[in-house]
DNA sequence: TGACCGCCCATAAAATACCATGCTATCCCA
DNA sequence: TGGGATAGCATGGTATTTTATGGGCGGTCA
């Protein structure tokens, strides 16, 4: 699998949408995609915020992975399955790197004229820029109290 | 055999029931299932909630495969045998993509008019619209829940 | 005879692929 | 160092294909 700083998501980048709903996704997500296996995104409405919570293959095989390993019929799993799998759109990119979002995704997130990306790592979301600068500064003041308990990653947790 | 994101069900759709009872499987689905190896979809009444469980060859084959790794004379495997394999239809597709379901399967779903696929990963479901919308909170709740004992997966049990 | 089933074709709308433009930042060579 | 060529990227418009949905027709089975 590829598991290199370079198919990280980074940064955030505002895009402009289209009169055709469509949306340019930041170059440089674009190559932490493995758009060669599948040419698309995962797109999930977040249940916390009114964001997309979105990634390749490797950020939705993950996650259904994760959820496979629960019993098979149990209720925690048909639930995780329900609000994952049948909430997740498959977005595909055009030979430019643009997406559609479907009409239901673009409501949630609040999106009109255009679109925030923001790179979480191994995912990232899509924001309305208002809605994302509105939580911004509380972000920052978690994130500055989240990082005093930071330690170095283990030899073996290590990226190979 | 085939095993990435590629060939899970994501996503949920509602698309209509003509006068001649049939249906459109939604695109996405007809790519993730197998239907050159055999054209149809495998339907089984779910015997929980007033919908059909459904998938394609592998989906079926798997279920199969579990149950005969029982303790083949166990109460249990006849059981499974018999609420399984008896009740399951086998629903084939037409040029267009689309199935005509057994009276008694429309009947258990409770659909008239519409019917809305929702994807679960390997295999998905067919619900009445309304019905599934009014689960749909109570499932949010619990999954809300669930996702916070999700962990990452274990390296051996990646995808691959 | 009539309900049903498998097949064929038709169509409108929506999704997607294809082509074009202007901008910006970078590179290269004088 | 400066200025022209160049490549990458966001963005805009047009053409082509998919897809959901509709209906028709002959055969089959009860």
């Amino acid at each position: 699998m590829r598991r290199g700083a370079e198919t990280l998501f980074f940064g955030s980048y505002v895009n402009k949408i289209d009169a055709k709903g469509r949306l340019a996704t930041p170059a440089l997500f674009r190559r932490a995609l493995d758009l060669e296996r599948v040419n698309a995104i995962y797109c999930i409405p977040s249940t916390e915020e009114p964001c997309l919570e979105c990634g390749g293959v490797d950020y939705i095989e993950t996650l259904m992975a994760s959820i496979a390993e629960l019993d098979p019929f149990s209720p925690e799993r048909r639930s995780l399955e329900r609000t994952i799998a049948a909430r997740t759109s498959v977005v595909s990119l055009d030979k430019e790197g643009r997406v559609v979002l479907p009409q239901a995704l673009r409501e949630h997130a609040g999106l009109n004229g255009e679109a925030m990306f923001a790179g979480l790592g191994r995912s990232f979301q899509i924001w309305n820029p208002a809605a994302f600068e509105q939580v911004t500064e509380e972000e920052a003041r978690i994130a500055g109290a989240a990082k005093l308990s930071l330690r170095n990653p283990t030899p073996n947790g290590a990226a190979s």
